[in-house]
DNA sequence: TCTGGGGTCCTTACCCTG
DNA sequence: TCTGCAGGGTAAGGACCC
């Protein structure tokens, strides 16, 4: 294979300087953990590799993660478990352990802090990372690739794919096509030659229904859209939309790797394990949510702006109210007035509800909010106290301290689908 | 087949203000 | 005072991502 062809590793697990291509400017890498969940699960129990084994659970639960041995028999990930289940009836399903995924995770995601400090994690499995930095002490793109992989086979028992290129969004594709447990390279003189043959769901932001649209019109492949009019685009996309794919049809992305981004938003919600239509468990689990989103907007050191609910009703049809604060809060119980005076504005009379989700919006430092808060603010000493419950929670553990009426509930709204 | 949970961004509509 | 318009803020919903 000459110079500048596009190269992948010749196979699962190898590792070590290999022919992959001309690396020279691929300085933006694409890290993807493979079927992350269940291989974390897979450390613990050596007894299930070369097994189909699937995370996820609850009786209205979707699909976590699987592995490979799982996806070859059409399970997938967000998958309903009924469903895979009934595809993988030899699978072996684990409930999924979050605490250690995100221990694992942050591993991972100090493993490539000390490759670079340019690393922008997308995911609990996946990040971005810029070497342009690196290449003078570690070496080519390619060498610092193969580094970063063994690393994480030998520090964590995990497998990861690695895209190689000179924008992010090329880089992602790639370390997609790379999957399982291989790399792949798109020199910066085969960008076009790599995308337009690809189909157009490969695009950040074309999922099923916009690939309808592009099917509507014709469009089937990346370059179908690339040599697609952009006023034609943006008729059928909206400005925005067309704009982007076009954009990125041409291998352009000027999208920098950003270590942090400021959240937006912080929101919490639970399927009930049954659908509901007391008002009074859903104003209790209105409560529990409030009081899970307002401790982590504390947490997190932020006031929101905009408190906003979701409901969800028994045929899948999905509403959202929001309503913007005259003043900026981080109290849970302002949380909880907000999101049960949303609901109570929807005048349902006995409605069979799936979901209900709160979420706080307009996010921003809570030390530049914090001087309105106290002057004249009759919920300062109500902070003072939920910030004294916190203190306990990160002392005794989540449940030390509850709001009352969520003590010793025994009802449907204390047992969500997972 | 029957659809989780946590997010971001975009579009559209409406209201208010100048 | 009325009308038209532009722009900003807000709200709601949809699509998308992992």
């Amino acid at each position: 294979m000459s110079r500048g062809q596009i190269r992948r590793s010749s196979g699962p697990g190898q590792r070590g300087p290999q022919n992959y291509g001309d690396d020279t400017g691929c300085t933006i890498l694409h890290i993807d953990m493979d079927a992350f969940f269940a291989l974390v699960e897979l450390r613990s129990r050596p007894e299930l590799h070369g097994k189909p084994v699937i995370v996820g659970g609850g009786s209205r639960g979707v699909v976590l993660s699987a592995t490979y041995e799982a996806r070859a028999l059409g399970v997938h990930s967000a998958m309903p478990m009924s469903r895979a289940r009934r595809l993988a009836p030899q699978a072996v399903v684990i409930a999924p352990d979050h605490r250690q995924y995100s221990e694992v995770s942050r591993n991972v995601m100090a493993l490539f802090n000390s490759i670079t400090p340019l690393v922008e994690p997308l995911s609990l499995d996946e990040a971005f990372l810029d070497i342009s930095g690196t290449i003078r002490r570690l070496g080519s793109p390619i060498t610092i690739t193969e580094l970063i992989r063994s690393r994480v086979v030998d520090e964590q028992g995990i497998t990861c794919s690695v895209g190689i290129a000179t924008t992010k969004f090329v880089a992602k594709i790639a370390s997609a096509r790379a999957k399982p447990d291989g790399v792949l390279v798109v020199p910066a003189d085969q960008v076009l030659a790599f995308l337009h043959p690809l189909p157009v769901a490969v695009l950040w932001g074309v999922g099923e229904r916009t690939e309808e649209q592009l099917t509507r019109l014709g469009l089937y492949t990346v370059g179908d859209i690339a040599n697609t009019p952009i006023t034609t685009l943006q008729r059928a996309l909206g400005q925005a939309t067309g704009h982007h794919l076009h954009t990125l049809a041409w291998g352009i992305d000027p999208r920098a790797v950003t270590p942090h981004e400021p959240e937006k938003s912080i929101s919490s919600e639970e399927t009930f394990s049954e659908d509901i239509d007391d008002p009074e468990l859903i104003y209790a689990k209105l409560l529990h949510l409030a009081n899970e989103v307002g401790t982590r907007v504390r947490a997190a050191g932020y006031v929101s702006r905009t408190i906003a609910i979701k409901v969800r009703f028994a045929d899948f049809t999905t509403v959202s109210r929001s309503r913007t604060l005259t003043s900026p809060t981080d109290v849970t119980q302002e949380v909880y007035e907000t999101a049960r005076a949303l609901y109570d504005s929807l005048g349902l009379e006995r409605v069979r509800v799936r979901l209900v989700g709160v979420r706080a919006e307009g996010l921003r430092a809570a030390d530049g909010a914090a001087q309105q808060l106290v002057l004249g603010a009759p919920d300062h000493g109500r902070r003072e106290a939920e910030v004294a419950v916190d203190a306990l929670r990160a002392r005794f553990g989540a449940d030390a301290v509850l709001p009352g009426r969520l003590v010793d509930r025994a009802d449907p709204v204390e047992n969500p689908a997972q």
